[in-house]
RNA sequence: GGGCGUGUGGCUGAGCAGCAAAGGCAACAGACUGUAAAUCUGUCGGGGUAACCCUUCGUAGGUGCAAGUCCUACCGCGCCCA
């Protein structure tokens, strides 16, 4: 029932793993053939599920398959806490309605990758409300002050001046303590999450427990480059539609190419290799991001959506035709000005966006074959029944006259 | 509780009493291409054909021809002292 394969633990240890803690004990355990309970601490504060939030789950699957047992802890207790530990600003308190509401749309994000029915869901807030301030003192006392405020992230905010809440600090023994509570054997977390994962190890000595191990996987940058993360619109979700997932993934900078592959799928790491030696060799980037964006986008929403996705991708943007599904905009007036023609289609917010655009040259009209560039915002254009209006490469409208 | 600071557009961060407000990031458009990559260029509060008008610099008042810029109060945040 466990899966003890040598190559399989070695991949579980290493692939997309920045670093283990304890390594060696992690992999005796796994050779064991006991079944680990393996616990993966899920905020709740974001109701939408990104590529990044996937690579903890994806390892998790690993453990899944080879017949571990998945621990989920919904943090709705923490969630109302709020985390500090990604976060170079503080985190908002949530209410309980919206905790709960972006739980069970989570677990449902969850279950394009984990097998759900098989995991043990729990929700911390059944531990953590009945403790009282006598067990949290007794907890607190096992972590000093200096060490918490020496994290990088909390001394910066304090040498910048930044606020740093003292609500913050009971964040990684609540997070430990859910690993006392769940008996943890291991923990999967980023590796901003260092210190709250070795905070369980710390509380589960002090409960008597054997500490759990900790495998820490990297954080992936986003579209932009910087981290990604919700509050800064560079995610790629899971719940992106098939043809909007495979163009974000396709705007990556070309050198994440292959830390994505390794960390969002599960294609074999000797295709990874083959892939990585081809792009040395000069390999035009843009094929094997092709193979990357069609293997994720069929994670999530299976092979033929992610072959129609690739199509609606080369149509629009390499062969520069019209996209399959165009917005109708519904008119009786013929002739328009342009300025407001944008800004009635929605395809622009103000006058003043729609000015700049055609001045910029960024606007088309387009009926059949015969396309024309708008370079007048004050032109009046004559509409005609399925005529198209383009906005710069992506944004379409198509006209249809009552 | 006291003292001193600070609060600017999506973010960051300049700002002299005469600014729709420097710079950076993000965003958007154009050129190029291998793509929504990279690079380069342009734009980046709203309305008007235009002259021009309106809205914005924590909140509320005040001084002054004129206020993000000065004064008062309040609120948030920081530092120091208690």
């Amino acid at each position: 029932m466990i899966n003890t394969d040598p190559n399989k633990i070695e991949e579980i240890l290493t692939r997309g793993v920045e670093e283990v803690i304890d390594k060696q004990n992690l992999e005796k355990k796994l050779k064991s053939g006991k079944v680990l309970r393996v616990k993966l601490g899920i905020d709740p504060t974001s109701p939408n599920l990104h590529l990044g939030r996937a690579i903890p789950l994806l390892k998790l699957r690993d453990f899944q398959l080879a017949g571990h047992k998945i621990v989920l802890i919904i943090g709705d207790f923490t969630g109302v806490i709020g985390d500090t530990s990604d976060k170079d600003s503080e985190r908002p308190m949530l209410d309980e309605k919206t905790v709960k509401a972006n739980m069970k749309s989570y677990v449902n994000q969850a279950g394009k990758v984990l097998d759900i029915k098989k995991c043990e869901i729990k929700y911390n807030s059944r531990w953590l409300k009945k403790l009282g301030f006598g067990e949290i003192g007794k907890q607190a006392d096992n972590f000093s002050l200096n060490e918490f405020i020496s994290r990088e992230n909390i001394s910066k905010r304090m040498d910048s001046g930044t606020r740093v809440s003292l609500r913050e600090l009971l964040y990684p023994l609540m997070q430990g303590y859910d690993s006392v509570a769940v008996k943890a054997d291991v923990e999967i977390g980023g590796t901003d999450q260092k210190f709250n994962l070795l905070a369980g190890r710390q509380l589960q000595r002090y409960y008597k427990q054997e500490p759990q191990d900790i495998l820490m996987n990297p954080l992936v940058e986003g579209l932009d480059g910087r981290k990604m993360s919700s509050s800064w619109g560079n995610t790629v979700n899971l719940l992106d539609s098939p043809t909007n997932m495979f163009g974000k993934i396709m705007s990556l900078k070309d050198e994440y190419i292959i830390k994505y592959f390794v960390l969002a799928t599960r294609i074999g790491m000797e295709k990874i290799k083959e892939y990585e030696t081809e792009l040395k060799a000069g390999k035009n980037p843009r094929d094997i991001k092709v193979l990357l964006a069609k293997e994720i986008v069929k994670m999530y929403h299976g092979e033929k959506e992610a072959n129609k996705a690739e199509e609606e991708f080369n149509k629009v943007h390499r062969d520069k035709e019209l996209p399959t599904d165009i917005p109708v905009f519904e008119t009786d007036k013929k002739n328009y000005f342009i300025a407001d023609l944008l800004v009635d289609t929605k395809l622009v917010l103000s006058k003043n966006e729609a000015k700049r655009l055609v001045e910029g040259g960024g606007v088309e009209t387009i009926l059949g074959e015969k396309k024309e560039r708008i370079t007048d915002w004050r032109k009046e254009v004559v509409l005609e029944d399925s005529m198209i209006i383009k906005v710069g490469n992506r944004k379409f409208v198509k006209i249809k006259l009552k």
